[in-house]
DNA sequence: ATGTGTGAAGAGCTTCACAGCC
DNA sequence: GGCTGTGAAGCTCTTCACACAT
């Protein structure tokens, strides 16, 4: 009985997300076909899980010989709608939006940076990594023209919650904001804060709580 | 009945962690009580998860009040091992290197970058938020000076699995990395990637999926 | 009246174990 | 023999609802 519902849980999406690396390198050095004992091994989860979440995604597998790296990649890209190429935008060109525009690594994996914005003249103009750092005065305009659904937000802690609004009003979707600061939110727009101060603290603790074992 | 396990589920800990920033503010501003709803909303939760969460930590409530915003700030970060301010390096300092650099906000929060390495002669010598960057031929001596138990990595995705194992070797206990590439893992060491290209996928598919609904 | 503390019920995810196919 | 596909059991976390304290 094939597993129909379109409902793959949540825990199943995110992972197929991490799988898609280790499957590219597989690729990259032509390896056409892997086991999810491998799989697992590569991603530090139980094997049953693999086989559990591609389950959900259509049988894919070979019994006695394992799944074609080109076939798991196809497949999980279409399902989780990363075939057709995301368009997002760099809202402030700081260290960490340089770090983004810098990332060539992102074409290879179907994002696309259309561009970037900041309000200071003397990086308006300049090219990074490829994108002209448009002024944020044209932000609006350009996320209709090009249908923008995500945007990273990497502007200062101060400006975070007005820009976050813009956005949003604006018809963005999705925004990753790596402003160390709660965004109140519209609802229908989701933001995802990227604190490294959390991130760390997080770290921390799980060190500390596995020594106590 | 005190909840008396030292077993704070794994979720409990990476909350009690969110709630911190939220809590700040609201001593910033002066406000000496809050309701677990108030945290509930400030933080996107459920206000009986909240309170559950507070009960692994102890009874640190009023009934009909609230809880004090002050002992609540302490009794998490002593619970999670914040309270005596974490040492940290940074080895890398590229775009994302220099944003942990300039990052004052860490001091704040129980954070102290006491130092920061990289190879390039141009860089070494710079004083970046404070910091002074240092050879990354003395890093091994430094995490041994230092007793440093976290690392954050931010080299080029080359040279991140080699440099990791060093920092393994050195007595580092956790990692950071912002290499997007599988770092093979000496088991008792922990190493979280942060790939900022899984992140915006997985940002991706979730706002793929909301639509769906 | 208001808001905490918590057992009990419920939901969701993970692991197991094995049948079925190559 | 090797590996997938998957019901069923097990486990963990979440949500509910209400007793209890102020």
């Amino acid at each position: 009985m094939p597993n129909r519902s379109r409902e793959l849980p949540r825990e199943t999406a995110d992972r197929l997300v991490t799988y898609l690396r280790p499957l590219l390198c597989l690729q990259a050095e032509g390896t056409s076909t892997v086991s999810s004992t491998r799989i697992a091994e590569l991603c530090s989860v139980n094997p049953a899980v693999v086989r559990k979440d591609f389950s959900f995604i259509g049988k894919l597998g070979t019994r006695g010989v394992g799944y074609e790296v080109d076939e798991l990649l196809d497949a999980i890209r279409r399902e989780l709608g990363l075939d057709r190429g995301v368009a997002l935008i760099v809202v402030g060109v700081g260290n960490i939006g340089r770090a983004l525009l810098q990332q060539r690594r992102f074409d290879f994996e179907g994002f696309r940076i259309v561009a970037a914005f900041d309000n200071d003249p003397e990086k308006i103009g300049a090219t990074i990594g490829g994108t002209v750092v448009e002024d944020v005065r044209l932000l609006e305009e350009r996320i209709s023209e090009e249908r923008i659904q995500l945007a990273v937000l990497t502007v200062p802690e101060t400006e975070a919650p007005t820009m976050a609004r813009r956005l949003g009003d604006a018809g963005v979707r999705s925004i990753l904001s790596f402003a160390p600061c709660r965004i109140a939110l519209p609802a229908d727009l989701d933001v995802t804060c990227m604190d490294l101060s959390v991130l760390m603290a997080q770290i921390v603790c799980h060190s500390h709580r596995k020594e106590e074992r």
